[in-house]
RNA sequence: GGCCCUAUGGUCAAGCGGUCAAGACACCGCCCUUUCACGGCGGUAACCCGAGUUCGAUUCUCGGUAGGGUCACCA
């Protein structure tokens, strides 16, 4: 068989060869042990979390190696496109903090190693396929979709391992005339390597990886489609061809595609690339009704969206914690030792990534996004709502605007000082938290303790408004309430009832919680006195009204 | 089913031949306290099973078991 006559009547046009690419695309300038990484998803235009956690392992590897960091877009799959998908990728990647040094961007290629759209690469790969046809190391197989499935059904039936390979490879041999002819009568064909690999004894092949150390699996043998009928390659080949070309120094992936690594490890051998460094992620997993694990699917499980956190208005600082803590086990250590420290300055490293899939724990978040948010000065804090809030409570935008500046005050309530609360989660949680402050959205949640009675509660309520007088400072305005108590027979320390309970009806926590009760509708609440100075006078005695009334 | 990955408390996890097996979240109790929160103190709770190597295995080897992944002209 004359392979160069079999390359030139399957590549016609394709003149430019390998070399010419090498050349086009040298080796890039960089520091020493600078990292090059890079996120390559399909157009859909859906990032889910675990995309994002890839995404900060590749970002933190280039970043903290002055590396390069990119994004190149896997479109080779027509019915994968999605319009405006690389928008919506860079968005939501962006919203989270992660930015890319090169690649696709909304106004097209950035930077000397593109185009970074794989469709636009066909060429390129058409003349990596031809040069292994010169090689014979590839061949046109035109083996129909009926046909497969009849040799996958035979091997099946055999238990042998189901595949086009060794003597269930007919495009193998076909001669140079046959294919001719086959060509001429326009039947459709795809590419297929022509593996080294021995189905019957397949040798073990090495690879280091990344996070997981020596991988030992056997070669492959399979003669996996290189090109598709539509002249595009598949994803194992623009894989190693764009990885070696855009000079990628790690791959990382999630573990999903273990299983495809031998077909890269002898695509990347017969192509004479050297191999990158492999970084298979764990893949993230939920726990499903029955108490098993199981990987997050973005049909079923709404927390894997990234919409999901930006509608509950989760602080992007926070998902990116939460991330961080999840992907380094000595981060949260290292955040104890330096609560104010900038994450970008803690040392990451792949060896302390986990190898075991994680599960997803929405407690963990929650708790790390309170240590985040009360980090957060109140200015910012208001911006982030009001953020928030056009997107997905327009609603109450209005509102919050009219705080103005005693917003900050709201926010800051029991925030400052060096115990603060930490009552805030996200955007959606702290306006249910504050919502007492605005009358729209003030409501009666809690009921009054059973120790007040309703005509205590009427008693009480009505000897606070008499004695009220704004310009008490704490300690003034407490003291009235102690006194209040006492009058109805309540004790004035809570210490006193406990001791003798049968001398009281109760204590002072109660009568303050019936007042509690007339002004935020809660039994739990930031201090009372404090919440008062901002809500204003005419506010308080309105409430405290209308509670008696009601 | 073949191949591969994984296996320490409910969850995330330190550990890398000798430890009373860290820590964090969650949970429970106590303290602080006008509620809650914060904070402090304390508590419940774990090395998948079986061989082997070794004076000694959570740690090394092998074999099970369990969970996961993957077996496309999708990525």
């Amino acid at each position: 068989m004359d392979y160069n006559r079999l390359a030139d009547l399957l590549f016609p046009a394709i003149t430019k060869t390998p070399s010419d690419y090498e050349t086009a695309y040298p080796p890039r300038d960089l520091p020493k042990g600078g990292r090059v990484t890079r996120l390559a998803p399909s157009p859909t235009g859906f990032i889910h979390l675990g995309n994002l956690y890839g995404a900060f392992v590749d970002e933190r590897l280039a970043s903290q190696s002055d590396g390069v960091f990119y994004l190149r877009i896997e479109d080779t799959d027509e019915k994968r496109f999605v319009e405006g998908a690389v928008d919506t990728v860079i968005g939501s990647l962006d919203f989270f903090g992660i930015t890319f040094d090169e690649g696709a961007t909304k106004e097209g290629d950035v930077g000397e190693y593109g185009p970074y759209f794989q469709s636009s690469r066909k060429e390129l790969y058409q003349c990596f396929v031809k040069k292994l046809v010169e090689k014979g190391l590839a061949y046109p197989c035109f083996l129909t979709e009926e046909e497969v499935a009849e040799i996958r059904e035979t091997q099946e039936a055999n238990k042998e391992t189901p595949g086009i390979y060794g003597k269930y490879a007919p495009g193998r041999d076909l001669s140079l005339e046959e294919i001719q002819k086959r060509i001429k009568e326009n039947q459709g064909y795809v590419i297929r390597l022509r593996s080294g690999g021995n189905p019957e004894n397949p040798e073990e092949i090495s690879v280091e990886d990344g996070i997981r150390g020596l991988l030992t699996m056997p070669e492959n043998f399979q003669d996996v489609v290189i090109l598709k009928a539509s002249g595009m390659p598949t994803y194992h080949f623009a894989h190693v061809c764009d990885d070696h070309l855009m000079r990628t120094t790690h791959v990382v992936r999630g573990e999903e595609w273990l299983s495809s690594l031998p077909i890269h490890v002898e695509l990347f051998q017969v192509l004479d690339f050297p191999l990158p460094i492999y970084c298979h992620t764990a893949v993230l997993m939920k726990l499903d009704e029955n108490g098993n694990r199981r990987k997050l699917s973005k049909r079923k499980d709404p927390e894997l969206s990234l919409g999901f956190y930006r509608e509950r208005g989760y602080h992007p600082t926070a998902v990116r914690e939460y991330l961080l803590t999840i992907l380094n086990s000595n981060y949260e250590e290292w955040r104890m030792a330096n609560p104010d420290l900038p994450g970008e300055d803690f040392p990451f490293t792949m060896e302390k990534m986990s190898t075991s899939g994680a599960l997803f724990d929405l407690n963990k978040l929650n708790d790390v996004s309170k240590d985040t948010l009360v980090k957060i000065p109140a200015p910012q804090l208001a911006f982030f709502l009001m953020e928030w809030a056009k997107i997905y409570r327009p609603e109450i935008l209005p509102a919050l605007a009219d705080c103005g500046e005693t917003l900050f005050a709201i926010l800051d309530l029991g925030r400052v000082g060096d115990k603060p609360r930490k009552d805030f989660v996200c955007a959606s949680q702290i306006f249910d938290f504050i919502g007492y402050f605005f009358d729209d959205y003030f409501k009666e949640e809690d009921e009054p303790p059973a120790e007040t009675p309703t005509e205590d509660v009427k008693a009480i309520l009505t000897a606070y408004l008499d004695t009220y007088d704004h310009g008490d400072d704490q300690s003034q305005w407490f003291d009235k309430i102690r006194t209040i108590a006492q009058d109805l027979g309540y004790a004035a320390k809570p210490k006193d009832y406990k001791k003798n309970p049968q001398d009281y009806k109760g204590h002072v926590g109660h009568v303050s919680t019936v007042i509690r009760l007339a002004l935020v509708g809660r039994s739990q609440s930031p201090d009372i006195w404090e919440i008062q100075q901002i809500l204003g006078e005419p506010k308080v005695r309105q409430r405290i009204t209308d509670y008696i009334k009601a």
